[in-house]
DNA sequence: TTGAAAGCGCTACCAG
DNA sequence: CTGGTAGCGCTTTCAA
């Protein structure tokens, strides 16, 4: 103890449940049980600890706490991306519903052109509770390494196929159907599709349940660009090549609502009208979609459901964190119709009304 | 030990230093010594530990370690709203720079209708190293507690007038000055402001520096009307009612892009146009303000800056975090020029280019 | 340079 | 119901 003082002394001391018991003429032990539910104290010892707490400004180091049980309450949210404005939606919900639960979330930002394999190592350190992904890719190796160290990782909005981790996912290949089947309903005969990140499976469903559902109708594709990103920029460039195209498409389906929004912006540059000439649709209605100056035509992604579903297969409001099945879970978006797709069945359509 | 067995059976057992270090014929000690950078150990020694270390997927848990150097190298991020999209451009950077220099992010989303004290004792828990709160208010009996505690606080876009807490801010007085320069200069006589939340320094600041410039130059304010929330909803319904009067504004400042944007849109909705009919500034400079529809001419925020103030009087690349000097630090923001002002000097006016 | 030992603040067991 | 005590995994003395 006096050893120690030295150092101790430069340092912070908080107040201790050591100190508090001391104050009181109890044991640290007691001080301790005052703060569980499960210990058996006295009603009232317990309210003259919480009271003293009060006045100290005392409570419970989590750090030494977790040292023994073993759980920190922390989980660990890994985002690739808080510019798409889709994220911070997500990263809102999320973070409530893991604080609603008590838990805390320690955010990982990847910087661009790193990967979540960079980040990984210093996050085991910290000995969270469980690792959300969201918009980033996980190697097989640190699936492994998370796995070894028992560390339950849920992806969220993305899945690798053929790795044996849970994930929760809008079922991108059936919101791409829903817009190729609505596209046909509205009489559309050159639908074009515009991608995001290459490799993204949220790109790579979307596509396929769109062209997958396209030739069961019996539609061609007019075309399909590659964006390269989920960014208002690689929308609005993408469309602006296909605006320029001899035979123009007459919709576009687009791999996001912030590329959507971009493409809207280059047809309307180009001197095309939306829906009149084009129509478009997007994916993920963020709150942008239905500004006026786009009433974009959208598939919602059921962040909520998604949130819940996460919260569900971890147990968040459980005693433990679950390490979860390693299933991918699908949940379904909904068409969101506003004033971007026109049927073009009569040559003088009206525009549909709005909705939302 | 014996005793603990059962129990610490079931739990997870990560790689400890001692076991590592069981594995190599060395001490637990030594093991901590090779990651360490002030400790003496031989090259040759750290070397092998670190080999075996990476073999098993040893870390030192860094939970365990902060109890005794009293330091977690966590830094709490307490944000209120990240719908806005000002809020994740600022989280973006400022997640990044922490993670630059060796740090991690715990964030807080306080749900709406709640306060900063309502989280604070959670999150004063895990002996976070310093307590970033932005788009919220702190209490003078938090900024107490925490100053008790010895917890650096920074207010970060917020500042509590009469409360000696550190702050960073954008100069919103200077900010609104320029823009009733700007709208001076381009001969606007009947000029509003539309605020955003009633009590936040933020639209106060920028309420006042515009008013008191308007006021030295003559120029009377034409309206102030309150929009209660920094959200487009607030701007549009507030642009609403500003149309609706017999004597329309000639220009409208809104206390954030957001809802200058809604604004606009309200603007339009009412057949009139922007800015032949009614100038629109905006403030922060989201990415939104520079979409076509919009092109906003706005005061963009400093974000980069103001995180770079924020690492520098935290000290987050020494060793140590340091408490900052309790003032506050205001930055200038930039006036950016694009198409929603008007020169109505001349009555025939041409719109400026588009800048940036 | 290394090992032994103390102890950070806490929980969980054991007696009483 | 309460106090004593043994560690959780680590850093940091002190001695060798």
């Amino acid at each position: 103890m006096t050893k120690r003082r030295k150092t101790a002394k430069r340092l912070v001391r908080s107040v201790t449940a050591e100190l508090l018991g001391k104050r009181l003429g109890l044991s640290q032990s007691t001080v301790s049980r005052a703060f569980s539910n499960v210990a058996s104290i006295h009603p009232e010892t317990r309210e003259r600890i919480i009271k003293e707490a009060h006045s100290l400004g005392y409570r419970p180091n989590i750090l030494a706490r977790s040292l023994i049980t073993r759980r920190t309450n922390i989980i660990a949210v890994v985002m690739a991306n808080l510019i798409d404005p889709f994220y911070p939606l997500v990263l809102d919900e999320l973070a409530q519903r893991i604080q609603s639960s008590g838990l805390q979330v320690l955010l990982f930002i990847i910087p661009p052109g790193k990967h979540v394999d960079d980040v990984l190592p210093s996050l085991l350190q910290y000995k969270v509770d469980a690792i959300l992904i969201t918009s980033a890719t996980v190697s097989s190796r640190m699936a492994a390494v998370c796995a070894a160290q028992q560390v339950p990782v849920v992806l969220f909005n993305r899945y690798v196929p053929g790795l044996k981790v849970a994930a929760i996912c809008c079922d991108n290949v059936a919101g791409g159907r829903a817009v190729a089947e609505y596209l046909n309903d509205t009489a559309h005969v050159r639908p074009a599709y515009v991608g995001g990140e290459r490799d993204a499976t949220t790109n790579l469903d979307r596509a396929r349940g769109f062209t997958e559902r396209l030739q069961e109708l019996g539609i061609a594709l007019h075309a399909h660009e590659v964006g390269g990103a989920f960014s208002y920029a690689a929308g609005y460039t993408a469309a602006d090549r296909l605006v320029r195209q001899p035979k123009r498409p007459d919709s576009i389906f687009f791999a996001s609502d912030v590329m959507a929004v971009g493409g809207i912006d280059a047809i309307r540059a180009a001197n095309l009208r939306v829906p009149e000439d084009i129509s478009v649709i997007g994916f993920d209605d963020v709150p942008m979609a239905s500004w006026p100056p786009y009433e974009l035509t959208t598939v919602r992604q059921p962040i909520a459901q998604m949130v819940y579903e996460t919260a569900r297969i971890l147990g968040f409001d459980k005693p433990a964190i679950k390490n979860p099945s390693r299933k991918i879970h699908f949940m379904k978006g909904i068409l969101i119709e506003r004033n971007t797709v026109t049927n073009r069945r009569r040559r003088l359509s009206l525009a549909k009304p709005a909705q939302a």
